[in-house]
DNA sequence: CCCTAATGTTGGCTCGGCCAACGTTGACCC
DNA sequence: GGGTCAACGTTGGCCGAGCCAACATTAGGG
């Protein structure tokens, strides 16, 4: 008895930025499960191949610093593009402590599919909100993040 | 070499909602992990104590729906609670299934300190965000949220 | 030449979210 | 009244992700 009452959210956390942050990454989470069910989808893939193409080739460190993705998960992540020869690994002959990563054509394909899905994502993550609102959220987010990763200014 | 210009995000992620959004997400849990690095801190304590305080004594499984918890671990949460005083839990005369948990005096002095150091938090995380752009980013988000918690309509 | 730092890799720890199971108990219906 | 179904609290386990430590190898700078 009782589903509808006592499901009511405290205002105390529902005017809490952090908590909508969470709880809507949390959603994120759920959406993107359902929308890559296949199986073949890791998160950090698309990051992978973005950073690919958009850059060029790079070390397994630069991609991890690119995408803000531990150094130990760019490892497995690059296994399993490899196997899939979605991108090639090859030791750097001019740094032999480095491999080079090259995204192979099938790679690109698969980085445009894989966008094609996560667009739809986006689409009912967002649904409440207009184009401009995306727009704006966007915007809000990219510089509320932007702060902390390069942090802006010492205060001496 | 180079840490710097290795560091730049692909323009794909900067501008897909779900990776900015899961990205604040981490930050949020960074963020709230150092400002609660005296060890005494559970994310979901802050939830548990503001529904008890917003809508009164409830049963767990009402306070898991109300704080979108799993029952597993409200039932960690209210006995860490429990187990300093912040919180009783009683049997539920009235439906023997049930416990009633009621919170105390002292958890409502901690529900106040909690909400105190969650400010700061709020604060470090939307630094780069005016008042206003902060009201503007709670409201998008909670829209956003919202359609996802109470399904807005079907289309039949 | 030595010391530091970066790289790739392996492994482990923790936390959060999710789901399954179970025994107890209420509600509902024939 | 008995039987069925659903809710409750509780325990346990699985999986993904973030984080950090260690190690051997290799570059680079003093």
């Amino acid at each position: 008895m009782a589903t509808a009452a006592d499901s009511r959210t405290p205002s105390r956390l529902r005017s809490t930025p952090s908590w909508l942050i969470t709880h809507l990454a949390k959603q994120v989470g759920q959406l993107q499960a359902a929308a890559f069910a296949d199986g073949e989808w890791r998160r950090y893939h698309y990051a992978l191949l973005a950073a690919l193409e958009e850059f060029g080739p790079a070390s397994q460190a630069a991609l991890g610093r690119r995408c803000q993705i531990d150094r130990s998960y760019v490892v497995e992540a690059i296994n399993e593009l490899s196997d899939q020869g979605l991108v090639v690994r090859v030791a750097d002959p001019t740094d032999r402590r480095r491999n080079t990563i090259t995204i192979t054509e099938a790679g690109a394909q698969r980085l445009h599919q894989l966008g094609e899905t996560l667009d739809e994502v986006q689409d009912s993550l967002l649904a409440a909100l207009s184009p401009e609102e995306r727009g704006h959220l966007v915007r809000l987010l990219t510089r509320a993040l932007e702060h902390h990763t390069h942090p802006p200014a010492e205060t001496p």
